[in-house]
DNA sequence: TATTGTTATACTCTATAACTATA
DNA sequence: TATAGTTATAGAGTATAACAATA
C-alpha cells in the first residue's frame, strides 16, 4: 500500500492550489484565512497563542496581523491584565470577510471529497478532525 | 465543523516533522524518499515522468537525482528509443535503502493513526488512496 | 516546431538570533 | 529572570526563463 505521507501531501498540495486563487479573490492569503478562521471561533488572548493555534511562526504572524489590521479585518488591543500581550479579535468586517471566503472554500472541499459517498465524507471529516486534534 | 484544509495541513506538518529525522538517519530527504518510493514501484521512463509522479519540479529533480546517483542509489540511462530521455531506476543499494527507510516510516504512520481503531485505519487509508489517485 | 534535460536567476518562505518592554 | 512582541538577517525552498540536444 502507498505511503500515508505521500497521499496526504499530494492531497494537500492539490487543495492548496485550488484554494489559493479563491482566497486571493477575497484578498486573503492562506495564512490570513487560517488566522481569521481561528479568530472566528474565539479571539486570541495573545499573538503567541494565535500563532500556536494555527501552527504559524510568531515572528511571521506580526507582519500578517499588520496587514489584516490595516485592512480593517482585525484589531489588536493590549491586555490590561498583562500589558505585554495583545488580544486579537475580528472586526465586523473581518467576520463577514471570513464568512464569505469560507463559503467558497467549503464548496471546493466538497468538490475534492466528491469521490466519496456522503456517508464516507462524514466519516472522513470526523476521522480527520480526531487525528488533527491529537496534538 | 473545522476546515478540511486546515486539518489536513496540520496533520501533514506533524507527520513531516516526525518523519524528517527518521529519513535523515537513513541519509534521505523527504523528496529523496518520495523519488525512491516511486522508483521502487516501477522505473521512470523519463525524469519528467518521475517529476510528475511525485509532484516535484523537474528542474529541482535534477540536483536530487545527481545526489542519489552519486550515492549509488539510482542510475540514469539514456533511452535508446528516445535519446532525449533518461530512464531512471533503483540500484540494489537503492532498493534496500528504500526498504529500510520505509519500515521505519510505516511504524511512524501507524503511530499517527493510533487514535483510530484498526477498522477505521483501513477505511482511512483506503479513502485517502482514492482521493489521492483522483488526479 | 516541440520536448527532455539542464543551468542560472530571482523570488518567496522559513528559521534564528537579538532587541524592547513588561512581568 | 522570563515572556510577548518586534526587527533584521541568513538560509532553504520554489518558480521562471533561457539554452543545447534530440525528436
Amino acid at each position: 500500500m502507498t505511503d500515508l505521507g505521500a497521499s496526504l501531501a499530494r492531497i494537500v498540495r492539490r487543495l492548496m492550489k485550488a484554494e489559493e486563487p479563491v482566497l486571493r479573490a477575497h484578498g486573503l492569503s492562506m495564512w490570513a484565512y487560517a488566522a481569521l478562521s481561528s479568530l472566528a471561533e474565539r479571539p486570541a488572548t495573545s499573538q503567541l497563542a494565535l500563532a500556536k493555534a494555527i501552527g504559524y511562526d510568531k515572528t511571521r504572524l506580526i507582519g500578517l496581523l499588520d496587514e489584516l489590521a490595516e485592512a480593517g479585518l482585525v484589531v489588536r488591543e493590549r491586555d490590561p491584565a498583562d500589558r505585554r500581550s495583545h488580544i486579537v479579535r475580528l472586526t465586523p468586517a473581518g467576520e463577514s470577510r471570513h464568512a464569505a471566503a469560507r463559503a467558497d472554500i467549503r464548496a471546493l472541499e466538497d468538490d475534492l471529497l466528491g469521490a466519496l459517498s456522503p456517508t464516507e465524507q462524514r466519516q472522513f471529516r470526523a476521522m480527520l478532525a480526531r487525528l488533527a486534534d491529537e496534538s
